[in-house]
DNA sequence: TATAGTGTATTAGTAGAATAGTACACAGCT
DNA sequence: AGCTGTGTACTATTCTACTAATACACTATA
């Protein structure tokens, strides 16, 4: 499993781990059962402090993406792997509901938002390559 | 003019005005042109010092949504409509790269991300009309 | 020009998040 | 039991966002 941490990001490592994670979870190249570094050893790979891999951990725990075994490791959670398609859509349905709602209140209309989506898409995907 | 803040929740002060402004200007409740209050007089509405509601004006006037005028007051921006709508989207924004984040997250597209954007909202006209 | 009302600037205090240091507790194996 | 590797708990440090206190500068108007 390899991850990159960018010191100066603003997002906080522990934040970035998270997120890593979970794409790689998502994604189908962390299967459900796979051992996940043990946290002194992605520590000292990232040149990061323990308890900040800890806290990246206990978050992804709460999430039900991994689950820990006291004293013997940290694994990806069955239930939380590569999520059905279909599960996927589900949950992202509960925050397109929310931005729809918002539109809708802002007097924006669908075509506009989509728009928006698309221009914001680009600007992250540029942002990512700098 | 009528705010109302939550101390204890989480979200800034400064930003609570900051969001009922945005909000105040973009439904039309306050026009172009119009004053808003001084900052002591509603530092002092709110209960809250002055250098708060001032950081909170400072940003609304970044966003252009206000004009401030050294030893006369703080103006809605006169730029119309328009802006009006710009600032919408810009408020849309955040959740929009919001819910795009989520979405790479989970590995969904963004033509999918918009399928889903349609469906959902053929939905909720659907719930709305019942 | 005097004065009252406005925004501005500088500094300081407070709280919380993020990270680190260190010692502890559990599991698995020999 | 003892050892090694694992997660855990507690504490301290650092940094930043937020808020506040206070003095300053500009504008309008009498």
């Amino acid at each position: 499993m390899h991850l990159r941490i960018s010191s100066n990001d603003g997002v906080p490592i522990y934040q970035q781990i998270v997120n890593q994670v979970k794409y790689l979870v998502a994604c189908g190249r962390l299967a459900p059962g796979e051992e996940v570094p043990p946290i002194r050893v992605l520590a000292e790979r990232l040149l990061v402090n323990p308890n900040t891999v800890a806290r990246a951990y206990l978050e992804l725990e709460r999430e039900g993406i991994v689950l820990k075994r006291h004293g013997s490791g940290t694994y990806i959670s069955d239930a939380g792997s590569p999520l059905a398609r279909k599960e996927r859509l589900k949950i992202l349905a509960e925050r397109a509901d929310a931005l729809l709602t918002e539109a809708h209140h802002l007097d924006i209309g669908l075509d506009d938002l989509i728009d928006l989506l698309k221009q914001r898409q680009k600007h992250l995907n540029q942002a990512k390559h700098e």
